[in-house]
DNA sequence: CACTCTCCCGGTACCGATTCCGGTTACGAT
DNA sequence: ATCGTAACCGGAATCGGTACCGGGAGAGTG
């Protein structure tokens, strides 16, 4: 910058001004200064920017666990819309250690981004809590249930509404022993996911018996319950998987089985992966739209960064029929 | 800063000297400060640090495409490593942009990271290649042909030999018409795949006619394409699908020609994404392992961090035979 | 002609740390 | 008692910018 400075033969004020489009420039002296940068290529440095700016005009993003295939589409969304108004995206990931939630609200925060965008791999974890609660950056939780005083806006999505349709096709369709291969209760989407599973069972008066709790997001896990409960007495006749990870595990378990899917056992799964259209026979999902989960959680970003109040958004799910939902055998029925 | 040394009753060089572990301080002062930052829970900012220093203990690591399930692995092998280097790593995506690719580089380089690794979009994207070569940061590109003066290290797969093999299994199965719906050749896995299936078809005697140009990794692409040669009168007995983007097109066309994969048509695909586990009959990959790519990429960058030359590593790729692959129908045999 | 107002510009403090350099102090050696 | 040395500390410059503040020049006004 002193270089520029030297060679129009101005102050480094100057140089800042037009650079940071200050109105006191005289057209000349913008002219002469932009040549000069032109000229030496010079670029402003970030960091020295950021510091006495106090803004980076760049939000983070710490992911649970990208290797969901959800957060492809969440992050895009996010990214684009975030882009559009000029902020930048650091994406950090978590690998489903809370530790490491910690670490990158740490760092981002450290690095003073403007905002964040969560998605943690837990959700009291009383570190991120904390690093959270004592800074002053707006805060975006995605299906998140986070500490009140955070005042942070929240993306939910309504997962009861496309878990009871599908507890509710599968009673119609003649089901009676309907299992939950739960996902990790520590997260949202496990709790309420479970949460309307069990009320619609009850209020179907189909028993609630086959609920695994579920600890974790591991396949392995599932493919163990799903091999457990299969081989029951009254095993059920149709399976709700509560996580698109889990799925895998469960598929496993199922094939081990000899059962087949949609003549032997109904099956449901949840989110719109690339498996659940080239699965044969396809998958009924509770689906959701990813990319827009992500694009309102960055809107509501630039809210909070405009000075608005924290507000929380519910998006719908919705239960997809498809062939691996049918009748249960006739030998099963009632 | 001035808090804690003024509640020691010290300096801002002894706050510092202790936080940065400089010898020359005393016990006593060591403990009292540490004392006082404790207390006042202090916590260095960054951005200042980094300004001074002129490092920042962070690596970018760009990706071309996130929804592209490999770089899951890809990322959690590189940032693993990193990480127990004391190194964070950041992600920026770019969706397939060039543009972005230019962005992100740029944006990452001004926060001046230490390290870049980098798995571009694009390869040839001038604007991404000079922002790259007026910096003096280490880079360490995955799968890519990066111009030689950029002094870069290269991570590479080595897809000739997991393709020369799939094809060769296909060849000596009895297949005579053997097709490759191509990736993108703007990018090296495209290009390798191309040359090692043309090289190796041509080297078998089976003619190479059945080759398209991948002008991108889109699966509508891929659809229309693979819709075509199957519609031609010697269409082909066997598919070989160049990247797992691709794939699911390739099946909507194969599905929607009525054959049945395994007994109509045979189809070998890339890299172990969960389809390929799933699909009926299960399919035939030129697999690889991405965790080991991002840790190698990872350890890469480090060592030129540590000041030694850079460096390229070729990683092997296997053909894994499955249902998919298997005799061409009697009524195609030659 | 003096006065005010506006428009630009330069000087300088500051963001929050690190690091060089010089100065004390204590201590053992001469 | 004096000196050299080592250990430790504080002052101040610095990293690369931004922004406040005050001032000079020119234009407009009474």
């Amino acid at each position: 910058m002193q270089e520029v400075a030297a060679a129009v033969g101005t102050s480094l004020s100057s140089v800042s001004r037009v650079l940071s489009g200050h109105p006191d420039v005289s057209p000349a002296m913008r002219r002469r200064v932009m040549a000069a940068v032109k000229e030496l290529d010079y670029e402003p440095d970030f960091l020295a920017q950021s510091l006495r700016r106090g803004a980076t005009r760049s939000v983070g993003f710490v992911v649970g666990d990208i290797s969901n295939p959800l957060m492809a589409d969440i992050t895009s969304g996010a990214e684009s819309v975030l882009r559009r108004a000029d902020y930048s995206m650091v994406l950090m990931n978590s690998e489903n250690r809370p530790e490491l939630d910690a670490n990158h609200v740490r760092f981002l925060l450290a690095r003073r981004v403007d905002g964040l965008i969560l998605s943690l791999a837990t959700e009291g974890d009383p570190e991120t809590i904390d690093q959270l609660s004592r800074s002053r950056v707006a805060v975006v939780a995605i299906d998140r249930d986070l500490p009140p005083e955070l005042d942070a806006s929240v993306v939910l999505s309504d997962h009861a509404s496309g878990m009871t349709d599908a507890v509710n096709r599968l009673v119609d369709l003649g089901h009676r022993r309907v299992a939950l291969i739960s996902g990790a209760l520590h997260l949202r989407p496990g709790r309420e996911r479970l949460e309307a599973v069990r009320r619609t069972m009850v209020a179907r008066g189909v028993g609630d018996g086959l609920i695994t709790d579920g600890g974790s997001v591991e396949a392995s896990r599932a493919q163990a319950e799903t091999g457990r409960i299969l081989e029951l007495a009254d095993a059920p006749t149709a399976i709700i998987v509560g996580g698109n990870q889990l799925l895998a595990g469960c598929l496993r378990a199922i094939r081990a089985s000899g059962r087949r899917i949609g003549s032997d056992i109904s099956l449901v799964t949840c989110d719109e992966t690339t498996i659940v259209e080239f699965h044969e026979p396809p998958l009924a999902t509770v689906s959701r739209d990813n990319e827009l989960i992500g694009a309102s959680a960055a809107q509501l970003l630039l809210e909070r960064l405009a000075g608005a109040p924290p507000r929380r958004v519910i998006l719908p799910t919705t239960f997809v029929a498809r062939a691996s939902c049918a009748a249960p055998p006739v030998s099963a029925r009632a």
